[in-house]
DNA sequence: ACAAATACTACAAAAAAGGTAGTATTAAAG
DNA sequence: CTTTAATACTACCTTTTTTGTAGTATTTGT
């Protein structure tokens, strides 16, 4: 119900060692593959779509690597979760038309799960990569999600 | 990251269903698939884990069906993710031995991981069956996941 | 005895997750 | 202007998880 798949931990992993990165230095997939054991053609296409989704800058050629574009405390927890795992829902039922099969909804949980939903998306939106850096979530910011 | 398996609601729409039963009345494994188009033999296994778990009780025989153990406020959301799916665990790293490919562990966001994996444990034993039968989560309690 | 219910096991199909391979493109450096 | 080290992109493939089906055994009220 609740997990971190394995590319949003290579992303993350990736995103906090950018976050620490001194100004204007880059890392590329080669080496954050190598320092933290990531599989390289699968990192390669995690960073490709954090890249696409504008969260981080690529630079090509020899030097080359990938930065952050905003510093971390800007960075959104949703973001990234968009970036390297698209659109997620929480429930088919909430997405795809028709994949209630309780449809014309006799479905008693809908509305529970749609609360779910909303307080998870609210959590996402209020979470950045400087907590994942720092090692803490923010303990000042009032939690929608995970205390 | 976040999501409602199809076995989730499944049991979660039977056990609304069982809440909100007369005392002392049962529903059976055909009824709720037929009221609510569950597909039959799934909900019966999933049904037989949570009799298995102790949260609801079965009765054989023609007139037999299930019946919750407990009244739906005592029942926790933690108890019936255990029953239908496991003690599942929000990320390998923390449960398999030697499933952290950065072991002896440079892993960087470890940590955080951990952290959420306590706040989604402590929220999941503080929220309840009857705010599913309610349709809304509990607006009391300190809320240590999802607002 | 019959019928209606749960208990249990095995299998299988579909979807998602995780990973690999090869090629194209770009650009810095010699 | 060639080499080389980097990203960009696409197509697969394997494994695991999820979801669903089938068939049989067992229990029990009528």
């Amino acid at each position: 119900m609740f997990r971190f798949t394995k590319d949003m931990e290579y992303a993350l992993i990736s995103l906090v060692e950018l976050s620490r990165l001194p100004p204007n230095q880059l890392a590329s997939a080669r080496e954050l593959s190598e320092r933290y054991a990531l599989p390289f053609k699968l990192l390669a296409r995690i960073l490709r779509k954090l890249g696409a989704a504008g969260v981080i800058k690529a630079f090509k050629g020899p030097q080359g690597g990938y930065c952050l574009v905003e510093p971390p405390d800007r960075v959104k927890l949703g973001r990234i979760i968009e970036a390297v795992r698209g659109d997620e829902r929480i429930a088919d039922c909430l997405t795809k038309e028709g994949s209630c099969a309780q449809d014309a909804c006799g479905c008693t949980i809908k509305p529970v799960i749609e609360l779910f939903q909303d307080k998870w998306l609210n959590f996402v939106e209020n979470t950045t990569l400087d907590e994942f850096a720092r090692s803490e979530l923010n303990p000042e910011r009032p939690m929608e999600m995970l205390g």
